[in-house]
DNA sequence: TGTTAGCACTCGCACCTAGTGAGTGCTAAC
DNA sequence: GTTAGCACTCACTAGGTGCGAGTGCTAACA
């Protein structure tokens, strides 16, 4: 059976109505709030084929019809109108998403709350997977006779560091050489480059001289560099699932939140998405505890090259056209600042 | 009326076994389960004393006797003996939390979460406020001919550092002679002293030939000073309230949820509690939204002066006992641990 | 052949009802 | 002071009823 003009709108036209209300629509309701130009009936017949066709279920007998995940398939793919947003939308969010933050993290956790501010739904972001990021410089800074601190910028222009408690005093010609010399041998190294290598016997040998500097410092050097590696996962506005009637059950609820409470498992869930915005419908998402939610993603770029996520989780009944449109404006937005504040080097 | 030695023995009886089951607890269960000595009978004489006496309530006529906010302020105080942690228990906390974590913030997040593991509480944990905290240390670090880190290192060891964009070009010796004048000027400080000083112009009068590169500098300074004296606050286990069965009723877990979710109040509100140990318990709360619950912290200290502070939040149904030992002793552990890493400077 | 009106039927939901059981409060006896 | 006995209370559950929204089918109509 094919999908006439007729049975598209009709489908659209529940899908839209289910989204607003979360109640099943039902022949008569649709006939009179979309002026559809035939009589309940005949949408009853439509829906019955539609039903047949897998785009409708029925929560039983004498209820309206619900979309079905294919149903919304269909909606993102084709049926719905991507909406433009305002430029007042837009310019709030490019107000709010600039708000001089300088810290690379505090960014994205600020964007993510903005996102679910705006969205209402439950959203995340993910940091980029720095495996390919490069080491672009070691600095050893004396604090004071017995502590340093050691920092690492990468050339994401991610910086970390740590305060290094020593056994024994240092020179500080010694700490310049050492950092130095660090610098010389991993720099444009990536991150999981250097940790796989054997630093703390390689050093040793190639300095013999600073070996009991750079053996106190090593350790902490390869921790930062795990620590660099790790994503990190923000995630904001979790409550807002309390507004959806479909989590009026406290079992559900429980369940949604304790997915996302579980953050090695989403956070892996994340990183395993394509690139790009991906959408994937309940049934579609390959965790057991996702197949009544909707999952949106997009990937941010930061210098143009790492890749971040960022997106929702909510009901399949969801305001796709609006959440699309916002996330997508983000991440440009975010990719953007991410460009000026980090990248055209030339050094 | 007095509180004969049987009437805190009964009292005692029906706290510990509300708070293990969460129902009501009647004179007959009580009679059997605790082999009083006297008959049903009896205890409900007792009872109907303690409850005008304001240590009990009546959900209903026909329903067993539950403890009041003062009954369990009366057991915090007195009646609960403190339960001392086994070896394994503290060796199981010890190990956790020492699992080389060298980042202050992720040492305390890391407690967080170790906390709602143990408790199955919803737990949370705040850093220090910064405000006694004062500037060590100023570095400007070259990183390309346009970009440079500003960092900053206070006392207490906490770094915090930004990547700034110049506009012009600038030299190696300015880029020293700034940092060298910035921490000359700074040194010793307060953070929020600093803050209130007018730096952009006093600053400027004094170096006037560093005058273009401090002024791409100072409002970097400013921000990274402004986030240093930010409370930052972690949390864990939030979904663990769905666990109690009185917050199975939907709108209660989700108003608990959103106060959770009300940071920068909840924030303020650990702010203001005072040291030590501090146990609220239901209507001692002042926030409308806590008078169901109970709320412990703890307070734990860097380098043996800042005050940073960790606790849970619960019905008031909570195993005071358990929790307390639990809490009192990361709080010690944290303290020491951060005793070592931080402090014993001589300069 | 597609569309429509009519009507029986379904089923969730809200409401009511009575029965049950845990527990109290009171009284009178020990 | 303690206890047994008993009437009473009240939440909770299960079963029953009526209502209403909505379907599905059939027969008539354009």
């Amino acid at each position: 059976m094919d999908l006439s003009e007729r049975k598209l709108k009709i489908l659209q036209a529940i899908i839209g109505d289910f989204i607003r209300t979360a109640e099943p629509v039902g022949s008569r309701t649709l006939s009179k709030k979309f002026d559809m130009g035939v009589s309940p009936a005949t949408i009853r017949n439509e829906m019955s084929d539609l039903e047949e066709m897998g785009y409708l279920t029925h929560p039983h007998t004498s209820a309206g019809r619900v979309p079905s995940d294919k149903a919304y398939r269909l909606y993102v793919n084709s049926l719905m109108e991507k909406r433009t947003l305002t430029e007042e939308e837009k310019e709030f969010i490019r107000t709010k998403l600039n708000s001089n933050i300088s810290e690379l993290e505090k960014t994205i956790q600020h964007a993510a709350r903005l996102l679910s501010e705006i969205t209402m739904l439950t959203s995340f972001a993910i940091t980029p997977n720095q495996t390919a990021d490069k080491l672009k410089y070691i600095n050893l800074l004396p604090v004071d006779d017995r502590t340093v601190v050691l920092m690492i910028v990468a050339e994401s222009g991610k910086i970390s560091n740590t305060t290094v408690k020593l056994k024994d005093p240092y020179s500080m010609e010694g700490l310049d050489l050492l950092s130095k010399s660090m610098t010389f041998t991993y720099k444009g190294k990536t991150l999981s480059e250097v940790l796989t290598l054997d630093i703390i016997r390689t050093f040793r040998t190639d300095m013999a001289a600073l070996s009991r500097l750079a053996e106190n410092i090593m350790p902490n050097f390869l921790s930062i560099l795990e620590r660099m590696l790790d994503v990190d996962l923000f995630m904001d506005g979790y409550t807002n699932i309390f507004s959806f009637p479909e989590y009026n059950d406290i079992d559900k609820a429980k369940m949604f939140l304790e997915m996302l409470n579980k953050k090695d498992d989403f956070t892996k869930t994340l990183i395993e998405r394509g690139d790009g915005i991906m959408i994937t419908i309940g049934n579609e998402n390959t965790d057991d505890r996702m197949q009544e939610c909707s999952l949106i993603t997009a990937t941010y770029h930061i210098d143009g090259k790492l890749l971040g996520k960022l997106g929702v989780i909510g009901p399949t009944r969801m305001k796709y056209d609006e959440v699309l449109s916002v996330i997508e404006y983000m991440t440009d937005n975010l990719s953007e600042s991410f460009k000026l504040t980090g990248g055209k080097e030339k050094e």
